[in-house]
DNA sequence: CTGTCTGCAAATGGTTTGCACCATA
DNA sequence: TATGGTGCAAACCATTTGCAGACAG
């Protein structure tokens, strides 16, 4: 709530944001890191969640924590929905016009004001699909239906 | 993914199971344990955990953990979509009519063979918005919009 | 009896935080 | 140079797990 501005535009910030929004996928911080290390061998993860939280903060990235144990960061901030993979964990921004359906909801439901919603789809990637193999190990991320 | 059922019926998640289904609230595993535990003086926090987590794999219960930190319980199985309240964290049922809006999706998407969804809205329950004084603390457990 | 389940406590894993030093404005 | 930011490591907190004893079937 403590909508703090920053004031300075430090090296780590400016890499975090720029890798983040270079990303198509939606990267963990512990997935983050290792893809800013590359380029800044010292930072700490300490350093990558105090600004992802900043960042997030000032509306220039989002965070989504749905459903799973981490939270996923997302380089743009346009709202949109997501897909995720039961089998593999990946998460992919819902195309277009499919997005287009969740966009009008009621602004008043049970009491509630409401001022916004999220909304994730889960099943199997195309990938997962053609490899039902890879389902007895215990690498689904989640126990949805 | 490991579906294996339950053999013994335990006094412990007997109560669980039924004290879970008695509220129409979505608790916490740690909420459920404070409940339980007027039952069951020495029930464990870890025995809640494992019986819930058993419950809903056998799809007795249902578990979300939607874009909060803690993991909240539902005694029913039909599907139904949440409100969440911003300032205080209450989670309830969207009523009926709401509810139906959110049924259909395309059952494929971007090469993901789709088996459900997760909808949340957030917003301010009727209680929080007659008392904005509240909003100065930090009591606020999410920073969506 | 026997194999599950429980209570307990320690371990885990993602995230946050305190602190002393560093570097941006 | 002042002060916000960083790296490091320890703290936190929800959840999980190992183990020895308890109990349902």
């Amino acid at each position: 709530m403590e909508n703090k501005n920053f004031q300075r535009n430090t090296r780590q910030r400016r890499i975090i944001l720029e890798e983040l929004q270079k990303l198509k996928s939606h990267p963990t911080a512990a997935g983050l890191y290792e893809i800013v290390r590359r380029r800044l061998s010292k930072i700490s993860l300490g350093t990558v969640y105090r600004n992802l939280e900043l960042l997030s903060q000032m509306r220039m990235i989002q965070k989504f924590e749905f459903s799973a144990g981490e939270a996923r960061y997302d380089g743009t901030i346009e709202p949109h929905d997501h897909l995720r993979c039961l089998q593999c964990g990946r998460v992919e921004d819902v195309p277009g016009s499919a997005a287009a359906i969740s966009r009008e909801w009621p602004e008043e439901c049970n009491g509630f004001c409401v001022v916004g919603h999220r909304l994730e789809f889960v099943g199997l990637c195309a990938q997962c699909r053609r490899h039902p193999a890879d389902c007895n190990d215990d690498a689904s991320p989640n126990a949805y239906p």
